[in-house]
DNA sequence: CTGAAAGCGCTAACAA
DNA sequence: TTGTTAGCGCTTTCAG
């Protein structure tokens, strides 16, 4: 069980570690004489390369670190798939990071006080704002994803907020919907994606010349079904009235589906409901919901490509790629 | 933006390596004036150790990987934020490997042509069954998840399948039903949790003087929600009669509650519902979900504990770890 | 308490 | 086509 090494397979054979080192990689130019020699002596001395030091003599470490608040949130655990897949593709491991939205971890994503771990990062930040990234990237190629910051010099991938909500809004008022509410965390998500989608809200509601009513703002304490079943409930005592409902991810639209049913509220008959993410909890409810759905794959394959991009050396101004969503269309928010 | 290595540290503070990796780890014994020193001149070059040059030279790699059939099933997402707590509270960072159920990920799992890339693996195996592993694992500490396998030299944690089953159709009992059904996919998983499961549910019935009917154990095609809905709805159209469902697992649970819903039997009125994995998709649905908790904190606990006793140079033989569950009673089961 | 030097196992430039 | 050898950056005896 003893740790053989690539010179110990180079002695069995009698050969130099190149050749052995050649064998190892498909390197063409052997002899097949040699080969099957060397061969068969990795073989029987169970010969495995040591990547620890591979690395250390390449500088590649073949690993990307993917960073992101929760790992079990539907949202993310679906793209952590995608990224899964795609890192395979393409020959990378991924390093999994949860920091909980907790703002140490997210510093230590960047400033980490070790290197050599990856060879790039792809970052999900929550409250690390544009300058705290700007001024901790310490110069490991770098992806951030979401809304929450965008330093000029970092490369970022993300869908068009502002439109995909301008597109709910108007799917919902295109079935005759005229108090349409919006259910998120505004609190804490000044910058992020909740103002975007906020924006693309009241764009769609604007014009269509429905009046903005403040009130129609719901506003959950946290980012569960739960704290969404809250907030609508809540709405619903206060006399609030609207007949749709916005969720900044699917989620809250779980919750609302909750509250609406409690409240003995039909769905989507009294009420339409307009998810976000088109996670699998989507069709998973019922009524099934209508969702937004930001395109992971792509998001994934530009994350990605810019990454490969900065790995092989680019140095140039942070790249803004916006990739595709769509809302997808179900039960809980039909087609007029 | 030069890589900044030990040794530049030690000339700019004019001191060998061996006092400045002294002070990167905190040694004590190092002189307040020196150790003041030698700390600005790593501030000043903003020098960060190489991970991949310490890892050769210790040996250790501080990483372990988690290698689960899909990162985006609600099981395996629940598991791997447990695993990533406890991985950064343990000191440890999370390598992920998704094996998609797939024979051969499953073998590279452990029989990877490379070495030296983790201190050990938490590996849920699905398709691999007791042989192979024994025969495949390579010396990397391992321990193992699920049912699959249990191959005597290797540590393994796990719940009381049979127990848990058990205990599920007495409640079920209990609350009067005594057509149970049982949903699952058993054609490709003989040996594994399913075959134990229904054990369990076997058991109960025996137990309870209700004949076992063939009819009752209801074949999804695959493991996913629209699979459950396919199965139960056929049992429905067969005229198969039932009056509470034990589901292999909380998207099939998902599946039947659509499926009983659209042929307008009400649960848990007409038929009871229970799920499998305690996943958070349990409170989401209406009405929520009964379901089987197997305790993942104490899972992610038992393994690191195991995994870390390998590492530390135990070579015995397996130890299997039975970690507690409970039956979590939402509406879809309620009791008596 | 601090310094010098020998590895850790592999890669890659340079020779042969 | 194959062999030699100098690193990759850090740790860690062993001296001093």
């Amino acid at each position: 069980m003893a740790r053989v090494r690539l010179i110990d397979v180079a002695e069995l054979a009698g050969v130099s570690m190149k050749t052995v080192s050649n064998v190892v990689h498909d390197y063409p130019h052997v002899a097949p004489a040699l080969r099957s020699r060397v061969q068969s002596a990795i073989d029987q001395l169970g010969y495995r390369p040591n990547l620890t030091a591979r690395r250390l003599a390449t500088g590649r470490t073949g690993m990307v670190a993917l960073a992101i608040p929760e790992i079990d949130h539907p949202y993310f655990s679906e793209l952590s798939r995608h990224i899964a897949e795609e890192a395979t593709r393409r020959g990378y491991r991924v390093l999994i990071e949860q920091t909980l939205s907790d703002p140490t971890a997210e510093r230590a994503v960047l400033g980490d006080r070790e290197a050599g771990l990856v060879d790039g990062v792809i970052f999900h930040p929550v409250q690390m704002e544009t300058l705290d990234i700007a001024k901790l990237d310490a110069g490991t190629p770098l992806v951030l994803l979401g809304e929450a910051a965008m330093p000029v010099m970092t490369d970022h991938v993300m869908i068009d907020n502002v439109q995909a909500a301008l597109d709910a809004t108007r799917h919902l008022l295109s079935s005759g919907r005229r108090r349409i509410a919006f259910l998120a965390v505004t609190a804490d998500d000044i910058t992020g994606s909740t103002s975007q989608r906020l924006l693309g809200y009241q764009q769609g509601l604007l014009e269509a010349g429905v009046r903005l009513d403040p009130a129609l703002v719901l506003e959950a304490t946290e980012f569960t079904a739960e704290a969404g079943v809250r907030a609508v409930t809540e709405a619903i005592v206060r006399g609030v009235e609207f007949d749709g409902v916005m969720c900044r991810d699917d989620r809250f639209a779980i919750g609302a589906l909750k509250a609406l049913q409690a409240a003995a509220r039909s769905v989507p008959a009294d009420v339409a409901v307009v998810g976000w993410d088109n996670t699998a909890l989507a069709s998973y409810t019922s009524p099934t919901l209508t969702s937004v759905s930001p395109d992971k794959a792509a998001i994934v394959v530009a994350a990605f490509d810019l990454l490969e991009e900065r790995i092989a050396g680019y140095r140039g101004v942070g790249r803004h790629v916006v990739v595709g969503h769509s809302l997808v269309v179900r039960e809980s928010a039909p087609g007029h």
